[in-house]
RNA sequence: GCGCCCUUAGCUCAGGUGGACAGAGCGUCGGACUACGAAUCCGAAGGCCAGAGGUUCGAAUCCUCUAGGGCGCACCA
């Protein structure tokens, strides 16, 4: 077990990217401060932006105005007549109004949003990234499946989730370490080893039944079988706990083999492999204990060690936790809280653990020991990613792994595919329970959204692929007059791109990749509809150029986009 | 019993820290290719945002209660 490195060096990790554009928003909020400070009133410290459902509002509004009124004592209509009339010409705005009960709203230049599409180019495949993670350093856990079997459909959920996290926070300046954590003690360490003795024996010939918490799934016996081709033998001679631990750390060590065989198909690697039959040899939980008692966190009764982690009610624990039994073990969460405390937050100032629903009584008591050691609560996050109900023709499917029955993830890549499951994954909210119906997303692969948004990539590859046939030269990006773009179909395509940083940062800021694909959505269906009506390769060369030039920061946007989501974009389909 | 999460179109789900007439995909119905990919596009139907109160200039969004659903409440992990 000796393979899986505990400690990670930060700096090993990418990901700090250099970004000097300045946001679209953040130049408006500039606008409005100056235009504030003009009229002699109070500056907001922060200024929200939101695009408008409906065109005639403008291409961004805020509500500054209105949030303004209580401070400066003014009405609201009335600040926002004071912000346009002294609102500094810039070349990004061509007008700006009042509307309703005092908003005011922004109306971009078509020129200068044309213009925008050389800057996005000249990004590439930088465009989107940001700097508001500049510097952190993020500890981020998921999928963690306890190493009793291969992996099943809600791990493929964590782990879509989880790796398009890690893209996010990369992409924004971030340093993440990703972590699967193996529970390779305690009693699920012990129910396995006894079953898979007993179905090597069985292997072996000998009349063996499985333990009563046991695990009856087919793939040890596969296990056992393999077992012993490689040479593996009964072990008689040996004590029960010698037995246990041999058998034992062999079936870990395949079935976390095939686990992480499956993850690197799934097309997630993690960058620690970490285990609590390790943490637990290092004798980090006797420190943590000391360190918790030294402190008067904790006392012992009735013979175990209790933390008092009712005394933190503001983080929602009714009654104090067992850190060491009675009969003298550390509990999985006097474990958890050592390599918690001593590794997780070794060198870093964040750390965010993704678990399933069925931990959410666990949150609180762990919280409340990152607070008691000193951690700042904000600084340890945990997201439930909820479950996925798997149905099959309507009918549905039980996940249970002791009555060995489940949908296994190498399943679900075979039938639906990578790129689909994934994508399906990050079309909800991690917190929101999601049905899936395996039947209707293989039937109904070709009206799978992720090939709508890859569709629109391949498209455009395809319009590139035929300039080039006919001998046609793509002017470079600095070089596109893009003045010829004035159609409105065309100008809201550019607008759409000009939201892709806001859009990626949101998402980020609120760890919701799933924003990020609806919007790849709305952007795909933007161009589609675009491209119906408006012919890219033709006889005016400046006009082609320009659509040229559109065509391929669509298509960038699309690709980064695709790429913090772990998805492929293929160039045909 | 106590606590947490959820309830939006026929189905599956979006709706930044409350904002200006509620959105998408699928499904249903009706249309569109002798030019760059029809895995596409255009249109229609479909909603008392579970229900009732409250806060607010303004509520799907915040608060309270009710009904229905999920999960958690171990010296398990």
């Amino acid at each position: 077990m000796r393979d899986w490195p505990l400690f990670l060096r930060h700096d090993a990790v990418p990901g700090r990217y250099p970004v000097t554009r300045m946001r679209l928003t953040d130049r408006l909020t500039d606008g409005v401060r100056t235009a504030l400070a003009k009229a002699g009133l109070p500056e907001p410290d922060a200024c929200a932006w939101e695009v408008p459902r409906q065109a005639e509002h403008g291409d961004y509004a805020t509500n500054a105005p209105m949030i303004l009124a209580r401070v400066a004592k003014r009405a609201p209509r009335q600040i926002a007549d004071l912000v346009v009339k002294h609102f500094p010409p810039m070349p990004e705005v061509e007008r700006i109004e009042v509307a309703g009960p005092g908003f005011l709203n922004v109306f971009l230049a078509p020129a200068w949003c044309a213009g925008a599409l050389t800057e996005i180019l000249g990004e590439g495949v930088t465009y989107g990234r940001g700097e508001s993670q500049a510097g952190r350093r993020i500890r981020l856990e998921f999928v963690s499946a306890n190493p009793t079997g291969p992996l099943v459909i809600v791990n493929g959920r964590a782990a879509a989730v989880g790796d398009a996290l890690a893209r996010l926070l990369r992409s924004q300046g971030a340093s993440v370490a990703t972590e699967f954590y193996i529970n390779d003690a305690g009693n699920q360490f012990e129910a396995l080893a006894r079953s898979f003795e007993a179905r090597v024996k069985q292997e072996f010939g000998v009349p063996a039944a499985l333990p009563e918490n046991g695990y009856p799934g087919e793939y040890l016996i596969d296990l056992a079988k393999t077992y012993r081709a490689e040479g593996g033998g009964l072990r008689e001679g040996a004590s029960e706990a010698e037995r246990l631990e041999h058998f034992g750390r062999y079936a870990v060590r395949r079935i976390v083999e095939g686990q992480r065989r499956t993850l690197r198909e799934y097309g997630v690697e993690f960058d620690v492999w970490s285990s609590e039959h390790d943490v637990r040899e290092q004798h980090l939980p006797e420190r943590v204990l000391a360190e918790l008692a030294s402190r008067g966190l904790s006392y012992e009764q009735d013979g175990a060690l209790w933390f008092r982690s009712s005394e933190h009610e503001e983080v929602g624990d009714d009654k104090d936790r067992v850190l060491r039994r009675s009969s003298g073990g550390v509990t999985y969460f006097g474990v958890d809280v050592a390599y918690h405390h001593y590794v997780k937050f070794a060198g870093t100032d964040r750390v965010i653990n993704l678990l399933g629903p069925d931990h959410h009584g666990y949150v609180a008591r762990m919280r409340a020991a990152m607070q008691a050691l000193g951690h700042p609560p904000e600084a340890f996050e945990v997201l439930i990613v909820q479950l996925v109900t798997l149905l099959r023709d309507g009918q549905p499917v039980r996940m249970s792994k002791r009555r060995g029955e489940f949908v296994l993830m190498e399943e679900l890549l075979e039938e639906v595919g990578r790129d689909a499951a994934r994508f399906t994954f990050l079309t909800r909210r991690h917190d929101s329970p999601l049905e899936f119906d395996l039947a209707v997303a293989t039937r109904q692969s070709n009206e799978n959204p992720v090939y709508y948004v890859q569709y629109a990539h391949a498209r455009i590859r395809s319009i590139f692929r035929q300039a080039a046939e006919q001998g046609i030269a793509v002017a470079r990006a600095a070089d596109v007059d893009t003045s010829p773009l004035v159609e409105p179909a065309e100008l809201a395509l550019i607008k759409l791109l000009l939201q892709f940083p806001e859009i990626v940062g949101g998402a980020t800021r609120a760890l919701e990749p799933h924003r990020v694909a609806y919007w790849l959505q709305e952007l795909a269906a933007a161009f589609h509809g675009w491209y119906r009506n408006h012919r890219v390769i033709q006889d005016d060369a400046r006009l082609m150029q320009a659509r040229m030039a559109l065509c391929a920061a669509v298509d960038t946007v699309i690709r980064n986009g695709l790429e913090l989501l772990g998805v492929g974009a293929p160039e045909s389909m």
